[in-house]
Parts: C-alpha cells; structure tokens; sequence
DNA sequence: GATGAATGAGACTTCATTCAT
DNA sequence: GATGAATGAAGTCTCATTCAT
C-alpha cells in the first residue's frame, strides 16, 4: 500500500475519478451520469471506482468536496486590496470572478438538489470541513470592513448584507443565463453587469437629502 | 363533454399527476421521483401517467410550467404601491416574499441542472411562454421608477440592476439556507433578513461627502 | 339489434375493423399492431373492438378467415380453361396471378408463426372452414387432370406434385423478393419469372431418349 | 484473456444467449419470447443481455445470422455428386434435407415477417454477409449445369429455375404443414413427398410427341 | 490495485382490456 | 352500439454494484 499524506497533489486514480466525475456532471447533469460513462472518462474500468469511492453518492460527494475551496478562492486576496485602487474597481473585479465562478460551479452545485441523500452528505461534508456558498461573503465583508476603518465606505453600511447583495446578484445572474441561456440584461448602461451592479451597491437608492430649510431661508 | 372554463380550478386527472409530480420532486427530488410514487401520490395507476404526458419528462416539466407565474405573481402589485407607506417597507415586503418564494422553489427548480434535456425542454418552454426567474426583476424595476418620477428613489439609480441586488441576494440566501440548513446569517443587526438588505440597499456603500472646507473653517 | 344475414356484404363497425386490422398488419407487422392503431385505422374507439371481437387475437384471427377465400379464388377459373389457348399460356397466367396473391398475403400470413396461439386459433378455423395455402394446389391439378384427358399434358405426370411446384416455387419467389428486397432472379432467359417456371416444368430435366442404334445405323 | 480462435464452437455467453433465443423463438414465437424467459433459457441474468446484443431485436437478428449458412449447407456437396449415382436419386436427396431444413427454419425465418425493423435488420446483414433463402438455389443449378454437361440432363433446362421449382415445393409443403397440422398430400402415388416432387420434375408436363407420321406411314 | 463480465432490482413505458357514461 | 379514460400486468432496458481473475 503507498502512503501518501493528506496534502499530496491528487494524481492517482481517485483524482483522475473525481476530475472525470465533475466533468460528466458538468456535460450530462447527475441524472445521466453513469459509472460506466465517469469511468471511461477516468480511463479506468467501472469496478476501480469501488476501491476508491464507497458508492457512487459518495463520488460526487468527493467532486463538490474538491470544490468546496473554490468558493472562497475567488475572493482570497481581497481584504489585503483595502486602500488600494478604488472600493469599485476592487468589487467589480470581485464581482467578475463571482460570475465566472457561478458559471462553473451552479451546474455541478445545483445537482445537490436532485437528491436529498446527496444533500445530506454534503451537509455532513460542510459541518466537518466548513465552506460552502456563503463563505464567499466573509472576505468581502472583511475588505469592506477594512474600507471602513479607511473611510472608503460607509461606516453604517452592514458589510455582509453588502456582499450578500453583490454575491446573490452575480449568482442569480448566472442562474438565470443557464435557465434561459444568454441574454440582453435589462440594465440601464453598457457597462458590464459587473460594472453595473457594484456602481449600483455603491450608490444606493436613497435620494440626495433635501437642502435644509435654514440654509435657504436665511437672507 | 364536460365543460370547463379555463379559469376554473384544474380539477381533473393531469393536473392531479402535475400536484403530485411537485410534491414528490419536492420531498424526493428529480433522482428518486419514479413514477410509481408520482401516480401513488396522484392517486392513479402508473399508465394514466402516459395518458396525459408523453414521458416522466414531459411531467416535470408540466411542473415547471405550472410554476412559471409565481415569480412574477410575488410582486405583481408593487408598482401600484409607489408613492404609498415608505420605499424601504416596500421592498421589504418583496424581499420577504421572494424569500418565501425561492424557499418554496429552488428545490424544484435546481432539478432543471440535473438533467440538460429537461433544461432544454424548460427553455423551449420559455421561449414560448415567457417567464423564468427573470421576470420578477421587471416589476421591481417599474416600481422604481415609478418612485424615481415621485422623487423618492435617486434619479440616477439603475432600478433593474437595484432589482438584481435584492432578488439575487434573496436567492442566495435561500440556496444557502437549503445547503447548509438554517444558519445565523452574518448581518450586523437583528432585523429580519429582508429588511437588513433592503436598508443596505438604500443606503448604498458610498461614503457621506466631507464636509465642504469652508463650512468649518469660517469662525 | 340489427339483423343481417351471413351473407350480405359487410360494411359495418365489424368489416371497418377487420380491414383496419389486414393494413396496419401488412404495413407494421404483427409485434407493432396494437388496438390503438387498429382503432385509429377504423376510424372507431378502441373499446368498440371488443364489442366484435373477443380479444386481439380474435380480430387477428378474423383477418385470416376473410383472407382464406384468397388461395382459391386465384386459380378458380383455371379448370374451365382447358383445351382453350395453351397449356403453357394457362399456366404462366396462374403463376402471375400467384406472385400477385403471395405478395399480399405472406407477410399477413407468416405473421400466424409469430405467435402459436395464433396459429392454434388458425388450425381451428381451417378445421371448420377448410382453405390454406393448399387449397390452390387442388384447381390446378383439376385443371391438369383435365388437359391429361385432352393428351396436352403428360397421362404419367402428377397433376398434384406438379401444382405444388409450380405454387411453392411462386411461393418461395416472394419470400425471397420480401427478404431481401427485389433482385435480380438467376433464371437464364429474360422472359418473366412466371413464364421460365412453367417452361421449365413443362419441359421437365429428362434428356431426350437416345436415338435407337437401328434408326442410325441402317444406311 | 481467455484465447478462442475464430473456428472454435462458441461456448461463451453471447452463444449461449443465441442459442437460447433460437429454442424460445421456435416454441413460443417472436411474439411470445420474452427477453426474461431468453436468459432463463440461457441460465444467465437478463442484464446480461444487453452486455451482448443492442436490444432483444439485435438478438433476433444473431439467431437470423447463425441459421444464415444452413441454407447453403444442406446443398453443399451437391455439385460434386454430378455424374454419380441418378440425377433422381441425387435430387431426391436434395429434396428430402430441404424438407428438414425448412422444418427447422420456417418457424423462425417467418418470424422476420411479424416486425418490418426486424426485417429491415436481416436485410442489413444479407447485404453484408450474403446469404439468404435463394442461396441455396445456385449449387442446386451448378450440379444441374454439371449434369447437362454428363447429357444427364437436358441442355435446354434452365437450372435454376428448376432449382426453384423443387426447392420452392419443399418450402411450402413445409408452409402447409405447419399451418394445418400434418396432414396428407394429395399426391398420386405413395412415394415420399421428395420422391414424387422430383420424378415430376424430371418428367416435365409435355406429352410425348406425337410419332412422326412418316415413321408410321412406311411400310 | 485493477479489471470488466455478470448481476438483478427496479426504472420507464406499452398496450390489451374494462367499464361508467 | 359506441366511447375513451383508466387500468395494471408485463415488457424492455438501465445501471449501481459485486467478484473471480
């Protein structure tokens, strides 16, 4: 038996299954992916999966593992940019990498709900190993709190409902370019969506304040 | 022949499986919904089903037909309501019952990403039916502008990408929700989730304009 | 209830059905002949089947009774024909009238070997009614027994073993033609198959007797 | 890797599976043969199947291609017999083997009547493999060549539509049989049925010509 | 560890047949 | 007599899983 250590890069044959799992999942969608297909994928025999995976469940319960990272990847670096460039710039590149992100992982993330038994797994994976779509939020929430201290953004701004609305937005923008394919967005400017939903966060709805009265009547 | 106006309540057989259909993909999801329990729940036998749809397919998607008002159906009132109560206890309205909504169809809907021909089949659907999630942002976007004319929302606002922020941010909130179980939510304050969001909204991320120099210098 | 006696002519539900039933037999075969279609065909309901038929096989059934009459009917009038035209012409005219009739009834009629019920269904009905393929054998004999007796055909021939040579080799002709698809026969002169046939029983394979050694010999 | 070469018996589970569906075929008849009792009778599992053959059609169609060279083989060494024995004897032989052989395959030949997929199958494979009914016809014609060439045989036959004639009888005296039960043939004289089928044959229908009226009027 | 033929439960679907209207 | 929606047994076929090699 090799041993190999937790930290490892993942080149065996169990590597090989998941990376050829997330593909089949990606291409066919849970419903179609078969062992057979993920194995000739894998380029191994269909019995190999059982040395490495206890079921199939539990294969595609090793793909959304190995994609669990990738949630909080996208926005890793982002605290560290407080101060640097500006707040907008900063969220639009955060918001470009969540749509691109979306964009890979809504198709393989959303199979978790054509099967219960497999969302329960991926429950079980989440409360040991953390993660899931909503760690996205906290390091944006950390950057903007950092803008704060700096003065960069609002300091009665609630940091997490910000990133939720920036993150929710980029994922349901996704959701619906898969449901209805691509699409004019119904938005004002030419700018990206990107672009366009961060200058909308930033600014807000509320009206410009109303001149005081004081002000004008004075002589 | 037995008369029935399109208005009526669809009492007959179809819709019997299409009821039933949503129930078990709800409970069981689109991998463990056969047939046998479809017609169980609908009380009819198995063959019945292939009476009324060509396939198990072409149920679900009888499914997602039938569900295909209800985004637009949750703020179908809202543009009457501008200039009524305040801007923010609108919108908080919505976004509670957007949120009541995703609970209410993520579940069914994500099953769309498990099978690509049942997505193709969702799409041909929208082609001619109009619909999809989409759709909920127009009615938030009229209202908005409806308040722009009224003064009560910036003039220079974008409504539609405003919408995207807090329908998607209620989506994401409902996908997490469905994916990790029910969570505290990282928001600063105790409000309800809607209302947290909607505020930020509002608000936006903008910092106060400093205080012109000549304001505070002059004695 | 209506009467009608056995023979008039039958146009009603029950003849529509029986019609329907040799088409969609001829056309899809026996395994894709179902009820529904046999029902479309006839223009009826398919429970009206059943009000005439006992079951399927029983519609099955009746399509071979009506087309029993065929085998017979084909060769009726041969036995009048002798001692008019040829002997050769008569029975070219038969075999062309018989390629005609296998044409249309072996795929009707090898359908009986797809299923023995059928087949047992069959042999009852021939019991009671008398008919099969061989009942063309016996008009033909007649008729050379008749033409023996006019010293056009050989007193020593069999007139029985000679029809069913003369039918099976029709016979076989089809079934090839049906098998696979027609083709060029392998027959030496380019007449039609049917006159080769005969030419080639009325000839028979025997070589013509020697000359005697004295007929020659003599100067 | 188990090693078999091209000509050993095949005793793998794909025969085993051929020759379970060709017993099933000749008792219960396409209709009735059902994919489970096709793998009971081939004591495997009915997956098994499909690890073989496309479907069950593609099964069939096997049964189809392994009784494909019998048709051949029961006139195989015919040509060589030319000159030896009596042309009679020699065809009677013919005669009573084709008799069997159609015993045999008519039951499931006819079967590719009942489903025209089936049928557009076999097709198929006669194009690429050759084969079929009439193939037997051709060694049938090159003895009768060979025994024209000996002056066994007229030189004014054509063979093979005497090939034609003796084998077409036999076929449908085979046809008759199956339909009607076992039953007596209308021939005149008590030899077997290949016996009488083939000194008919032989002797044709043409009467003996007239004696020449100058041989008479001699004195 | 790897293989892949074999398994068999169970999925989807068909279709002959019934029966209330 | 006619209808056709409903039935449900039975069919074909799939596919996750096992195990001897």
């Amino acid at each position: 038996m090799t041993e190999r250590s937790l930290s490892d890069p993942p080149t065996g044959t169990r590597a090989q299954l998941v990376d050829a799992a997330e593909r089949v999942l990606r291409t066919r969608g849970l419903a179609r992916a078969t062992t057979k297909e993920i194995a000739r994928e894998a380029g191994c025999a269909e019995g190999t999966l059982y040395l490495h995976f206890a079921d199939k469940l539990d294969l595609v319960r090793a793909v959304h593992e190995k994609l669990l990272p990738a949630f909080v990847e996208v926005v890793r670096h982002l605290p560290g940019r407080a101060g640097s460039g500006t707040v907008e710039a900063n969220l639009t590149e955060v918001a470009d990498s969540a749509l691109r992100l979306y964009r890979d992982l809504l198709p393989v993330g959303s199979s978790l709900f054509a099967d219960p038994e497999l969302l329960a797994r991926y429950r079980a994976l989440l409360a040991e190993r953390g993660g899931g779509p909503q760690r996205a939020w906290e390091p944006v929430a950390a950057y903007l709190r950092a803008e704060q201290a700096l003065g960069r953004v609002a300091a009665d701004a609630d940091p997490a409902a910000a990133a939720a609305l920036l993150l929710g937005a980029c994922q349901q923008l996704v959701f619906v370019e898969l449901m209805t394919g691509p699409e004019t967005l119904p938005f004002r400017d030419r700018r990206t969506p990107a672009a366009v939903l961060v200058a909308t966060l930033q600014r807000g709805l509320a009206p410009p304040p109303l001149p005081r009265p004081t002000d004008t009547e004075r002589p």
